[in-house]
DNA sequence: TATTGTTATACTCTATAACTATA
DNA sequence: TATAGTTATAGAGTATAACAATA
């Protein structure tokens, strides 16, 4: 029998990039997921607390939209999130159907917590220099840039 | 409000190898299951179905050693090909409790048709050309076969 | 009629533990 | 004792449809 040595792939697999993307994809989930635990936050906590502490989003519709996650998700992750008394929910006056979500200084302090913990995940997980780590970057982006078309 | 454009992302999302890596990588996987899914496959049957054609296991142990897949997944997965006549299992007789998994005719039919739809999947996915296309890939599997250790 | 938020449901993926038969 | 395969189970992520309130 063949032995396996632990890097080997079949080349199929090895040399494509959609599987290679797959793979690393969950395995930088799990490192993040991981790596924020402690926080009480799983990745698409973060994405939000995120999202609105950059100002990019005020309702769930507007959360929705930039993350690409389905409006049903958000509900219960709110949820959770303004359970944790990081975020607050209220009525938009001026069009009733939306709720305004509002980040609370305990979530500031969560996601400055969080941003720290992502450059440490991402510094393991990508162990490049300088340039290079940011063409990497840059062509991640492209790639996520024209898919979201 | 801020009406946010499409392609708009936080910059602690946008910058972030590690969210762009996740979020690649599920839209790898969901155009890649899209694209086998008329030949009755998901992922997982296709990453097992080309290892065993690339000859690099022929036990359950191999692929789950190989592919990084569970060995309980790897039951119910082999169940459905063997169903669908795609492999046979054997009791291995120089040591009874192993299975010896081996691709039919049918098998590697299906293995051929699935590689022409990865390379069509791929193509769309990342629209690069020659060696660009190539540099990302092996910057890819370094980072694949980093994260393996 | 269309949109925002909500509820309910179901399916896949994944991880785990416990079992069996063999070694 | 340890290993290969199996079974059962449960959690997380995801997608869908249907509903209430509001526009």
């Amino acid at each position: 029998m063949t032995m396996p040595r632990p890097n080997e792939l079949p080349a199929d697999l090895g040399r494509s990039a959609t599987y290679l993307m797959v793979r690393l994809g969950k395995h930088a989930q799990a490192s993040f997921t991981a790596g924020i635990e402690p926080l009480g936050l799983r990745p698409p906590h973060y994405d939000m607390l995120v999202t609105l502490a950059a100002g990019m989003a005020s309702s769930q519709k507007d959360l929705s939209d930039v993350l690409r996650v389905d409006q049903a998700r958000l509900v219960a992750l709110l949820d959770e999130m303004e359970e944790a008394g990081f975020v607050t929910r209220s009525q938009d006056p001026a069009d009733r159907r939306r709720n305004i979500v509002v980040l609370t200084k305990e979530g500031e302090r969560v996601v400055a917590r969080g941003r720290r913990i992502a450059a440490d995940v991402e510094r393991e997980l990508v162990p490049l220099k300088g340039s290079q780590r940011e063409e990497f970057t840059a062509m991640l982006r492209r790639l996520v840039d024209t898919a979201r078309d």
